[in-house]
DNA sequence: GTTAGCACTCCAAGGTGATGAGTGCTAACA
DNA sequence: TGTTAGCACTCATCACCTTGGAGTGCTAAC
C-alpha cells in the first residue's frame, strides 16, 4: 500500500497530537482539527490502513491511536521541519554558554544544564575523548625528598599530573635525565600510542637498568596515561522524568533512573554513538532499558578534533523537531567556543 | 511522666519493628514478640501513655503506632547497642577499598559505591575542601608560542594546573622571573589565605609593571585557586529510594530526586554539618525537603588534616546502628588509607 | 495493677454499574 | 467509487458500596 498524501497528513496530525498530549488520538479529535476536512468515518478508515502499515498501534479496542516507532522515523526523516530558534533562545544559549566559558568542564556540564532545562528532558554531556591527543613533553618535578610530580603536556596544552612516591632517593639532575629519556620516548605519539604494550616494553627494557626511579615512576605514567583517556559524564534534569505522564509509574520511573545512574554503561554507550546529529527512537535501541526511550546525540569537536557527546534521553513521543534544532545550535555554539578557546582570542591576527 | 523500664521495652520493640517492616505496629503483633510478658490490653495502656508523651503517633484512630523523631533520637542516643561488623564485612569493606587506592578521587567515588551497596540507601561522598592546604611553588612551564602552563604545588603534593594563553611574547627566562617572584609571594600560604584581597593586591601593584605576562597570568592564578577550594560530590544509590516503601508515593520520590540532584545545594549543606558521626532525624533537619528523611554523616581526613564527608540519607525509619556501625568503619578505614598513601608505603620507616 | 471483652473506627480490597471515548462495520449518498 | 452517517460493540475509568480485618479505647472483672 502507498502512503498517499492524505494518509500522511493525517500520520503526521496524529504524531504532533500525541507528542504534545501523551494520549492516544481518536477519529473525532482529529477530524475536528484545523485543516482536516474528513469526517471521523474516513479517518477512521485510513487509520485502519495505517495501522495496518505498522504506523500506528493500538492500546486496546476502544482506545484511540498511538503513532509507532516507524512512523517517528518517517516522522524525523521526511515529515518534521527543523525550526529556527527564536532569536531569544539564541541569545539566552550563547549567553549562558559564554559565562561559562574559562573552564573546560565546567562549560561541558554548563551546557548540559542548559540543554536539560531548555527542554525539560534529562541531558548528558561527555568530554571528549583524548586518544588522539598528542603528547609534547614529559617532566619530573621535586616536590620534597620522597615525592616527585609526574607531568603529562599534550600538544593542545592539556596537563596532567600525578604525584609519585620515590621509594630510592632523587637528585634534581636523575629527574631530570629521567625526564628528558621519557620525552624522547613518547614525544609525538598518541595517548592510546603510548599505552600499547610494545612501546611500553620496549621502553622498560631501555631504562630498567638506569634506576630504580624508573619503577617508581612508570606505574604512575600508565595510570595518569589511562586516566587521560577517561572521560566525565555530566547529567542534568534527572528529576524531570517525574513530569512525563510515560514515567507515571513507579516502575517504570525507577527502571529508567537505575539505568541512568549507571554512568559507566551510559559513558560507553554514548561514546560508541555516531557522531554528528543521531536520533535513535524506541526499539531501535538495541539496549532493552531504552526501547521506550527516544536518544538524540550530537558531537561537538575541540580544536577540530577530539570529539565530545551531548544529547537527550526522554519519551519516543518527544518533540523530536525542538529538540533536534536546539541540540544542533548548541553543538555548534559549543564547538566555535572551543575553537576560540584554542585559537586564540579576537586581539589575534 | 517518667519512662518507666517497661515503657521503654515497649518502645524499643516498637523501633525495631516499625524499622523492619514500615508498617504501624499494633498491640497484639507486639505481645507476640519474644519476651514481651504482657498482654495486648496492658500494651496499649503504655503505648498510649508514649504517645501522650511525644514518643509515638498515630496514623489514624485504628492503626498500629509509629514512632516519632523524638523516639528515635531517644533510641540512637541511648537505646541502640552499635553491633560490631563482622570478619566478613569488614574485609568485604577494607578490601575494596584498597583496589582503589591509587587515585584519590576514585578511592572517594568507590567508598561511596561500598556504603550504598551495603546499606541499600543512598549515599554520597565529598572530597576534602583543601583550603588549609599550602602553596609550595608556582611554576610556569612553556608550551608554544603563545601558550603556557600555570602550575600550582602544594605542601601535601597536589597539583593543579591551568593552560594560559599568553597575549605577549615570553621568552623562558622571563617565565622563569615571574614564576619566582609569584613563588616567592605566595609560597607558604594556604590557598584561602592567597586568595583574600590585599595579598592580592600588594602583588598586582608589585608585579603591574613587569610585563604584560603578569596580566595574563594573575586571572587565571586567582581561577586556579578558586578551582582548588572546590570540592567534588559523589553520590550513588540514587535508586535505591524507589525499594523504601516510603517513597511509593510519585510525588514524594519526585521531590526527594529532585532535592538530591541539586549537587551545589546538597555539598553546602554536608559542609556545614559537624564533623565526627553526625545523625539527623526527620523534623530535626532545618531543610523542608529533608523532614521525612534521616541523614547519617561522618568525616574522615587526609593525613590528618584536610576534612571530607561521608554519609547515607534514607528515611526517617533507618536501621541507625547498623547504618552507624558501616559508616564509622568505613571512615576509620579511609582515613588510615589516606595516612599511608600520603606518610609513605609500609617499606618506609 | 493487669487482663478479657466488646463496641467502635477506619483502611484496604473487591465487586458493581454507569459513563464515555473510541472502534469496526454496514448501508446510503454524491 | 470514494465518503459519510449511523449503530452496535468494546473497554478503561470512575464513583460507589460492601466486606473483612486490624487496631483502638473503655469498662468491668480478676
Amino acid at each position: 500500500m502507498e502512503l498517499s498524501e492524505r494518509k500522511l497528513k493525517i500520520l503526521q496530525a496524529i504524531i504532533s497530537d500525541y507528542i504534545m498530549t501523551a494520549e492516544p488520538v481518536g477519529s473525532r479529535t482529529l477530524s475536528k482539527k484545523e485543516g482536516m476536512d474528513f469526517s471521523p468515518a474516513t479517518i477512521r478508515n485510513e487509520m485502519a490502513d495505517l495501522e495496518e502499515m505498522g504506523y500506528l498501534t493500538h492500546p486496546h479496542t476502544s482506545a484511540g491511536r498511538v503513532p509507532s516507532a516507524k512512523a517517528y522515523r518517517l516522522y524525523v526523516n521526511e515529515l518534521m521541519d527543523k525550526p529556527e530558534l527564536t532569536g531569544e533562545e539564541k541569545i539566552i544559549i550563547a549567553e549562558r554558554l559564554k559565562n561559562s566559558a574559562t573552564d573546560f568542564e565546567r562549560t561541558i556540564e554548563h551546557a548540559a544544564e542548559i540543554l536539560s532545562e531548555i527542554t525539560n528532558l534529562t541531558s548528558f554531556a561527555l568530554t571528549p575523548r583524548k586518544t588522539e591527543d598528542v603528547i609534547k613533553y614529559i617532566s619530573l618535578l621535586p616536590v620534597d625528598s620522597e615525592t616527585v610530580i609526574l607531568m603529562i603536556v599534550s600538544e593542545s596544552g592539556k596537563v596532567s599530573n600525578k604525584a609519585v612516591r620515590m621509594s630510592v632517593p632523587y637528585t634534581n639532575d636523575s629527574l631530570e635525565l629521567l625526564s628528558k629519556t621519557m620525552t624522547y620516548n613518547y614525544k609525538g605519539k598518541t595517548v592510546s600510542q603510548a599505552l600499547t604494550n610494545n612501546i611500553i616494553a620496549n621502553f622498560e627494557t631501555d631504562v630498567v637498568a638506569m634506576s630504580g626511579m624508573a619503577q617508581d615512576v612508570m606505574p604512575n605514567f600508565l595510570k595518569t596515561l589511562e586516566d587521560m583517556l577517561n572521560v566525565n559524564l555530566y547529567m542534568e534534569g534527572l528529576s524531570n522524568i517525574f513530569d512525563i505522564p510515560e514515567y507515571s509509574d513507579l516502575e517504570k520511573a525507577k527502571n529508567f533512573i537505575q539505568l541512568l545512574t549507571q554512568k559507566k554503561e551510559i559513558t560507553r554507550k554514548l561514546i560508541e554513538r555516531d557522531d554528528g546529529i543521531t536520533v535513535t527512537i524506541g526499539e531501535e535501541n538495541a539496549d532493552e532499558g531504552l526501547q521506550d526511550c527516544s536518544l538524540i546525540t550530537a558531537s561537538y569537536s575541540v580544536d577540530g578534533k577530539l570529539v565530545g557527546k551531548i544529547g537527550v534521553i526522554g519519551p519516543t513521543r518527544m518533540k523530536y523537531s525542538e529538540v533536534t534544532s536546539i541540540i544542533e545550535y548548541l553543538t555548534d555554539n559549543l564547538t566555535d567556543t572551543f575553537k576560540l578557546e584554542t585559537r586564540g582570542e579576537e586581539t589575534k591576527k
